[in-house]
DNA sequence: CACGATTATATCGCGCACGATATAAATGCC
DNA sequence: GGCATTTATATCGTGCGCGATATAATCGTG
């Protein structure tokens, strides 16, 4: 009713900015629990994606996150420095380099199990309601990625 | 169903991740757009805080946009260098930078019309799940934010 | 087998974000 | 009215993100 209204162009009409500032407020929610692990939040979404499959390339771990090795080789490097993972050419195919966790990285994972159950606490959802959420931004997302592919 | 059994830990699991690339793929679609007006998206959301009242306060524009003077500084001296605005002392209270479009400021108001329709065909909803989607996340983002206040 | 094209990472420059700290103006309290 | 406190910006250091480019290994084709 009011919303019909309202000025395309306020910001409280903004779909992008409600992501963009809920993007912000998660990172702030999960700061707490990412500082037991001594990590940042990007560097957790690479954890993620080595728990669930170890000894990936930055292709495989940059295609599951949608980055790039601009963003993920500085990253790495930090991890790795952090004694978290190794970084090691594969020898079938010098271009490529595997991202391998060590014992400290696989151990962190015990840590981070708390992580889903505090989070869907702080956001004050119901499980049910934050998969429907997940599930429809995802959605979203991706016909984006569709359409700005399109050109 | 295949839901329930999911490892909590996957990245498919990750409603934080669905947010944060979400977040990235707007970014992306809104690039092109912005180009027209040659900013960036941080400094969109500041044009719409000005559209919306002009002279404002840094504080006030990062109290909108959940930012502190320490992103909004050195983006409102780019947006002045650019000739978008203008940053003036406040003579009443010299502590305070007020902040004011320029005529090529409101005038970009006029391209960024635009903008609203172009997005929602980018995202391929309708313009009422949209809305439910802006309206549910904000929700979820204050919770977080109250949560993260209370400690 | 040579050589141009493709693929995988890495590097560079720039602009956010944010925590911590600095600076300077205004306020409040005796 | 002087001085500690609060308030408003600014500055600094670090870590993303991304576009553009560089480098080196592999592949494909003649």
């Amino acid at each position: 009713m009011t919303n019909a209204l309202q000025d395309p162009l306020s910001l409280d009409a903004q779909f992008c900015f409600a992501v963009y500032s809920t993007a912000h407020a998660l990172n702030r929610t999960y700061k707490p629990l990412l500082d037991r692990l001594g990590i940042t939040y990007p560097q957790y979404l690479v954890m993620l994606v080595l728990w669930e499959a170890d000894d990936r390339s930055v292709g495989e771990i940059g295609e599951k996150l949608l980055l790039d090795s601009s963003t993920l080789t500085p990253l790495l490097k930090r991890l790795e420095a952090a004694g978290i993972v190794r970084r090691e050419r594969n020898p079938q195919d010098e271009r490529q380099v595997r991202v391998r966790l060590t014992e400290q990285g696989r151990a962190m994972r015990k840590v981070a199990s708390d992580f889903p159950a505090e989070l869907l606490c702080a956001t004050g959802c119901d499980a049910e309601t934050l998969t429907r959420l997940k599930t429809e931004m995802r959605d979203v997302r991706d016909r984006m990625l569709a359409a700005s592919a399109a050109g």
